[in-house]
DNA sequence: TCTGGGGTCCTTGAACCG
DNA sequence: TCTGCGGTTCAAGGACCC
């Protein structure tokens, strides 16, 4: 689900020594997951995103020929392109899709470091003498993930994790591209400044305003112009991905930092009875999956956007750290309590659990008053949830005002 | 036109501490 | 006792990524 921007060229030579690191890049996933159940779709423009203020989060490249992509409001897309069929999207299915993938990808090397549901990297450095060279083991991968998954995935090599992202992004759809050692810099130099890692739309216009459209611009910039454009770190991770220094290992393990939910409401909510409703079932939705990660976490954020899309964010750290729902809704209300609801309403909520412990080395958490009852029928609920369904447990205060519980 | 939901990382300013 | 200073931590917000 690459946003970046592609180059011109398509190949930049065949010498693939010191290449083993490879980006595979899931083509459109989850329009592609789609197709795979509903194969009569295929070659019709089809578009996943759903709800009235939704935006798209995946599109066939028959939709992309009519200006749609990632991110665009579903409205706006629905304009471009009637006839596009509009799915909803349903996540479980495509991390169930992408844990096929992923198995693939850790057949062929143990050192796989997973980014998001449909990209990894793998360094395949220790892999060479089972499998081959690394454009041969790149090949193998994408044969692979067709003929066991069914979906389709682009794959870039290079000798950094960064080259090979963005030329796994110039690869697609459907291709493989190899960016040799000595290649390198002229591949980077190429392309427009926003392909580099942390060039957004913001950074991309504050370095346009100062003449920066390429890559190459900004590594002829001198490193104190950037930092007073960007700051300190940005610049200097920016001028060494402009010049091909990207030191980062394939990381087996990345630790989590934060849990949370957000909810966009489809019309503005005025009342705070209802807001505080909706933080404590995300509260409790985030301490069921801190236990089930096994983590607690030892501050809890809430952030309110409101009708004009201006968004604030409120923390505080709890007295001790929590994997409990009725502590992290505690302090959630609390921070919400200090927030003046405008006229116009709120349209996001939600609510985040950060600064997380690993309980194996935090230790268990106690109450205060010495008994573990609230983590126990916690505990009890997610065995409930797990064994009956999502739904068929929640506070009481989260049921509808006079409603007694189903018999 | 109208902007999701899941995250990470960085900067900035205030508070705190020695 | 008061003030200044530098370092650290906390809190908020912005930018970015998929």
């Amino acid at each position: 689900m690459s946003r970046g921007p592609r180059p011109a060229r398509r190949t930049w030579g065949d010498d693939d020594a010191g290449c083993t690191i490879l980006h595979v890049d899931m083509d459109s996933f989850f329009a592609a997951v789609e197709l795979l159940e509903r194969p009569e779709l295929a070659g019709r423009p089809v578009v996943v995103g759903g709800g009235p203020r939704g935006v798209v989060t995946s599109a066939t490249y028959e939709a992309r020929a009519f200006g749609i992509h990632a991110a665009m409001p579903i409205a706006q897309a629905r304009r471009l392109c009637p006839q596009a069929v509009f799915l909803p999207g349903r996540r479980e299915r495509y991390l169930e899709v992408s844990r096929q993938v992923m198995a693939v990808l850790s057949s062929v090397s143990p050192v796989i470091e997973q980014v998001s549901i449909d990209e990894a990297f793998l360094d395949v450095s220790g892999s060479l003498r089972r499998l081959g060279t690394p454009t041969r083991i790149a090949i193998l991968v994408r044969e692979r993930i067709r003929a066991e998954v069914g979906v389709v995935a682009s794959v870039g090599l290079a000798t950094t994790k960064h080259v090979a992202k963005l030329a796994s992004a110039a690869a697609k759809p459907d291709g493989m591209l190899l960016v040799p050692a000595e290649r390198t810099v002229d591949f980077l130099h190429s392309l427009p400044v926003g392909a580099l890692w942390g060039v957004g739309g913001r950074t991309g216009e504050v370095l346009a305003s100062r003449g920066v459209r390429s890559v190459e611009d900004l590594a002829r910039m001198p490193v104190a112009t950037l930092e007073r454009l960007v700051g300190v770190a940005a610049a200097a991770r920016l001028h060494d991905l402009a010049w091909g220094r990207d030191p980062r290992p394939v990381e087996i393990e990345r630790a989590e930092k934060s849990v949370g939910t957000e909810t966009t409401f489809d019309s503005d909510v005025r009342d705070r009875g209802e807001l505080e409703r909706i933080i404590l079932r995300q509260s409790h939705e985030c301490a069921r999956r801190l236990r089930e990660g096994g983590l607690e976490a030892a501050r809890v954020g809430i952030k309110v956007r409101f009708s004009d899309f201006t968004t604030i964010t409120r923390s505080r750290g709890l007295a001790a750290p929590s994997q409990l729902g009725s502590e992290i809704a505690a302090i959630a209300r609390s921070l919400l309590d200090g927030v003046r609801i405008p006229p116009g309403g709120v349209r996001l909520i939600g609510v985040r659990a950060e600064q997380l412990l690993d309980v194996t080395v935090a230790g268990f958490q106690w109450t205060v008053d010495g008994s573990d009852g609230p983590h126990r029928a916690e505990l009890a609920m997610d065995a409930v949830r797990r064994r009956f369904g999502s739904s068929t447990l929640s506070p009481a205060s989260l049921l509808p005002p006079g409603e007694p519980p189903d018999a």
